[in-house]
DNA sequence: AGGCTAACGCAAGTCCTCTTGCGTTAGCGC
DNA sequence: GCGCTAACGCAAGAGGACTTGCGTTAGCCT
């Protein structure tokens, strides 16, 4: 399309995994007034977003209310999923320090409900979607989210997520607390089995408005889990 | 524009569900030409989507394609997405007749396997997208699919579905099956069980393009499920 | 078979999203 | 502080998505 197809999901992570790039391009300034400009799209977005219910804003009302004007919003993100996918990233990291309540039980279920109350904000199911909308459109643009297909499979035989999935940094979060849970001499979980056993019906009950996600229904989905591993 | 507001999304179901509209407006023509037009539109799309891999589709390029003028498309389904849901549904729908192998483990690997068969299509994970982006539509207009909150929740409770919800044809599916085994004198499971325990895993793996959804695995999972009946 | 009109084809339009070039501001290294 | 230039603000402008009015075709009903 335009010719440069790296630029626009690259600045995401502005300071974070620098990879050792020999030749660097210029060097990127990310502090200072760029940081409130990201700050205010973001924060107008998430308002949109929360007032309207669902993601189709257009640029133009973001330039708007954040007061950053269009083109600097276009040359950024270029569209409006992409800062949503940023915004989802942002917050599904930040708020998931995994609690640890010292015995795993606890542990799943307190992890069971910052993740039914993080899709219960007004916002939740739109950044889950979004989050949904990036892993689609890295498949769409060839790769598995950077990694080939066989060496995906791999890793998931392993129990493991590949380091640029969207799910990556949920994953190693709870893998450090099935780790814990382990060395306490409780029974080990596989993470998909916590994956399928607790994320997945929390999102798709979150993606198709199923009510009813109250903390005896997240009792029982870690009281399964659980009984899996004795069994 | 038109001045009628119900005619772009009523069109999906032609002639099931009448409701006892007393003054109907005029009588719709839902077979001949219009019923070709409407394959043809829904075929080209499909291959699109298979060929591209995403949703993202100018109705210039349907239109191309399936040889219906642009027009027509904009006034029966105004959107992209409005053609993708209307395929969604006709998929999903007619591709799910419920297998009776006469057990109770043989119909849920049946449908588990029917369900995953679904999803590794080209464009099946685009199909499940927009199921999902239909039911965030439904809620952004609004409604909760056409029933309030505290009904649908007295539904959930009930262990049923709402008849207008976008999941509500599978759940029927479901509950014939569940029937049938309990009528067999196999263990009654309920439906969000089956949902929660089956479906949820199927889907949060096609949408975050997990592979390694092999027979094993489903096997794995229904096991799970009859399990909990067991115990 | 014939009338009525829903639905389609066609061709201009209109509106809005997105781009591009250039001057200005301000982050970062010295 | 000073220089360099990344990132922003601004104002046109190009391109594509969507609409509208009207004539034509063909379902559906009697």
């Amino acid at each position: 399309m335009t010719g440069n197809q790296r630029d626009t999901t690259d600045d995401h992570e502005p300071g974070r995994a620098n990879r050792a790039e020999p030749e660097s391009g210029p060097r990127r300034r990310t502090g200072g007034r760029s940081a409130r400009v990201r700050e205010a799209v973001l924060k107008a977005t998430a308002e949109l977003i929360a007032e309207q219910g669902h993601e189709r804003i257009p640029i133009a009302e973001i330039a708007e209310r954040s007061g950053v004007h269009q083109t600097s919003i276009y040359r950024r993100w270029r569209t409006t999923n992409a800062i949503v996918l940023d915004l989802s990233q942002e917050r599904l990291t930040s708020l998931w320090a995994v609690p640890d309540t010292g015995s795993l039980h606890g542990d799943l279920l307190a992890y069971a409900q910052r993740a039914a109350a993080a899709m219960a904000e007004p916002d939740g199911a739109v950044l889950l979607r979004a989050l949904i909308a990036g892993a689609a459109e890295h498949a769409a643009a060839g790769d598995n989210a950077g990694v080939d297909a066989e060496s995906v499979a791999a890793y998931v035989d392993a129990g493991n997520i590949p380091a640029t999935h969207p799910l990556a940094e949920r994953g190693r979060d709870l893998l450090d607390m099935l780790d814990r849970a382990a060395s306490r001499g409780e029974p080990r979980l596989r993470l998909f089995d916590v994956l399928d056993g607790i994320l997945a019906p929390i999102y798709l009950r979150t993606l198709f408005r199923i009510p009813g996600m109250d903390d005896a229904y997240l009792g029982s989905l870690v009281d399964k889990c659980l009984a899996h591993a004795a069994s």
